[in-house]
RNA sequence: GGCCAGGUAGCUCAGUUGGUAGAGCAGCGGAUUGAAAAUCCGCGUGUCGGUGGUUCGAUUCCGCCCCUGGCCA
């Protein structure tokens, strides 16, 4: 796990060769057919000699969520132990990898009837005042949630219209820990000092633009059902170049703030890296990264 | 060479009727339970181009100089 650009791809496939291992991709943009320069999908040769789980697994204009994954990738993993192989879990969706490891509750699937509504009040009435309707069915959760806090807010009142339940209460019954016959050994990758990080992210945003990220976004915004507010999107680059095709600004506007997205989205990543438990910590740029990792994984797997 | 407009935070700019200044963007830190490459929260000292002068006090007024852009020669 690291952040976007510290070279996860790379070393996954090296450790490939050295173990028995399938990889498993851990990447909520990865899922989507037809994204694949902007979010620097390994190559279909790659993907041939080093096939990844949970890639091209879903459409531009679908949805696809933490609960699916888990449920996808614990799905993937017992395959892989059954074949008597190594699950190699690779990626930068920290989210997806806290509710893995760490369990998430049996919540009521996305609505998207429910959230068109919420939607449309919030239209009229502001986020503050959704969050001031939340209040009064859900007390607990109005009171960790910011007023402004849109994403949150709507899946609070979402969960409680849809099932009758506060998503508070459902969190606190829903604590029962799946019980795994496995563990899971972390590696994190992390480049330091910031600075590198962010030549790397340049030097690929660039080779990314020369490769023709934008006939990419040509295509895709070809499709009818695809809009600048789907989802996938919203991804980072894309949501950039799609208001650029719009002719909000020009390309060299756009490349500007695909970068500073990918910065933003690189330091909200090393948040969650640094509050993650138990991370065998390397920075691939120091020494060589396969040599430092094979005995840390020969000592986990022996154990 | 002359005239005009500018030179204020990394960038774009606002502002101070004279009491040493503030927005957006960038950057940094944090939160994170089915959209998470999402969503949200917090963080603003910078020789106010340089130098003299007036003043209790100048980034603000005046002189000179430097730089940038435009117009005129």
């Amino acid at each position: 796990m690291g952040p976007t650009a510290s070279g996860k791809t790379d070393i996954a496939i090296e450790l490939c060769k050295r173990f028995p291992c399938d990889i498993i991709s851990v990447d909520s943009a990865l899922v989507y057919r037809g994204m694949d320069i902007g979010t620097a999908k390994p190559d279909a040769e790659t993907l041939q000699s080093a096939p990844h789980q949970l890639v091209d697994i879903r459409d531009p204009e679908e949805s696809y969520s933490a609960g699916e994954f888990v449920r996808d990738a614990e799905s993937a993993i017992r395959k892989s132990f059954a074949n008597d192989r190594i699950p190699l879990l690779a990626g930068g969706t920290m989210m997806y990898f806290r509710a893995l490891t760490e369990g998430i509750a049996d919540l009521p699937a996305a609505d998207e009837t429910a959230r068109a509504a919420i939607d449309a009040e919030a239209a009229k009435l502001g986020w503050p005042s959704m969050h001031a309707q939340l209040e009064t069915v859900d007390p607990d959760t109005a009171a960790r949630l910011d007023p402004n806090d849109k994403q949150r807010i709507q899946r609070a009142l979402e969960v409680y219209r849809v099932s009758g339940k506060p998503i508070s209460e459902w969190h606190t019954n829903a604590a029962s820990e799946s019980k795994r016959d496995y563990s899971f050994a972390k590696i994190g990758l992390n480049i330091e000092p910031r600075a590198l990080l962010h030549e790397r992210i340049a030097e690929r945003l660039d080779l990314m633009i020369a490769a023709g990220f934008e006939q990419e976004m040509r295509t895709l915004r070809a499709r009818p059902g695809l809009s600048g507010d789907s989802t996938a999107m919203r991804s980072v680059g894309y949501r950039q170049f799609w208001r650029y095709l719009d002719g909000d600004y020009d390309a060299a506007e756009a490349r500007d703030r695909a970068l500073f997205a990918t910065r933003q989205l690189a330091k909200r990543q090393i948040t969650w890296l640094r509050s993650e438990k138990d991370v065998f910590l390397i920075n691939p740029l120091e020494g060589n990264a396969i040599a430092t990792i094979t005995p840390y994984l020969i000592d986990f797997l022996n154990a």
